[in-house]
DNA sequence: TGCATCTTTCCTGGTT
DNA sequence: AAACCAGGAAAGATGC
């Protein structure tokens, strides 16, 4: 996320991170704008009338303040004006519709843009994780709490529950496990669905995620959240989230460049919450990825890496 | 509390 | 010369 202080755009040019706007906002010239414009203030402004650019800041906001990938918003749906985004999310007659365009996040989306609808305005933090993590009443019992926790068996307040934002994969599998939990046939995760294909192809750390996965009241170890092969990853995969910074070189061998690896750094940084973060630093870690064969090495190419075979979700057809 | 994991930080030396 | 690469060593942060 391209997001400078606390869940506010960097539209600075000086900042240089984004130069570059998402392809659909062209109608919305970078020059001879009035003074504040790129600055949104949306957030002041009813969604009626916000424009497609303030409707994008919107969607970027939420995303960072939920910590979610790109992946869980599909931002071409939201080519649209506040008008239109208000009229797709009328309640009860076009809520079906938002939340399919929505993808994932659409429960998400659907209530901040509600809250935004009858509040007329939003401060800054409405929507921020601290606001969503709620223990869920139902379960009293701290074991079966638990485990609801960690099996990300998560609520939206709209559905009359509550929602856990831990990271965008457990948000995404959210959604998987509350259309389980609506007896819908649930998607199977491409990590899972492979595994079960392949069972006697997987590796040592594969192996050992799945017993830790099998292992009723456990919770796989990751200690800060979303690892920095899969911050690598979801950038490539989400080029409108964070154009011009990292680029495929070969989508189907999975080798990629940086293209401006110190910004890829201040952002990895920016993430972990450490302003210190350079590219030497960030590529000392990569560099660990090889031993684990999460990261292949690719010899005599600067700033190339290429995902191994105990990276998983970059693929197209694993998603 | 100790251990395991995953970085983060610092470093030296080599390559482009 | 600057940027990048490789990898050792140690420490920090976090979860179990």
């Amino acid at each position: 996320m391209i997001l400078e202080g606390s869940g506010v755009m960097n539209l600075n040019p000086g900042t240089n991170l984004l130069h570059q706007q998402p392809a659909w906002t062209d109608g919305y010239p970078t020059c001879n704008v009035p003074s504040g414009f790129f600055g949104g203030q949306w957030h002041e402004i009813h969604p009626q009338y916000w424009t497609k650019y303030q409707v994008w800041e919107w969607l970027q906001h939420l995303l960072d303040t939920n910590q979610l990938d790109a992946s869980c918003i599909p931002f071409q749906e939201f080519d649209v004006s506040g008008e239109h985004l208000c009229s797709m999310s009328l309640p009860d007659v076009s809520r079906p519709e938002f939340t399919r365009a929505a993808g994932t996040a659409g429960q998400l989306l659907y209530s901040s843009l509600q809250q935004l609808k009858w509040n007329g305005q939003c401060s800054s933090d409405v929507f921020q994780p601290a606001h969503n993590v709620v223990v869920k009443t139902e379960h009293t019992d701290p074991s079966v709490m638990s485990s609801w926790k960690e099996e990300n068996y998560l609520y939206d307040t709209s559905y009359g529950s509550t929602v856990d934002l831990l990271d965008s994969k457990t948000f995404c599998r959210a959604q998987i496990s509350m259309a389980t939990a609506a007896h819908l046939p649930a998607a199977e995760s491409p990590d899972l669905k492979k595994e079960r294909q392949h069972p006697s192809a997987e590796s040592p750390d594969l192996k050992k995620e799945r017993e830790q996965a099998a292992k009723p009241h456990t919770k796989k170890h990751n200690p800060r959240g979303t690892h920095l092969w899969e911050f690598i990853r979801d950038i490539l995969l989400n080029p409108e989230k964070n154009p011009g910074l990292i680029k495929w070189e070969d989508r189907s061998e999975g080798v990629f460049r940086f293209l401006k690896s110190e910004a890829v750094a201040q952002l990895w940084g920016k993430k972990k919450n450490n302003s210190s973060m350079t590219y030497e630093k960030l590529s000392r870690a990569m560099r660990y990825y090889y031993k684990r064969e999460i990261l292949e090495r690719v010899d005599g190419r600067r700033l190339v890496y290429k995902f191994g075979k105990n990276a998983r979700g970059w693929r197209e057809d694993e998603n």
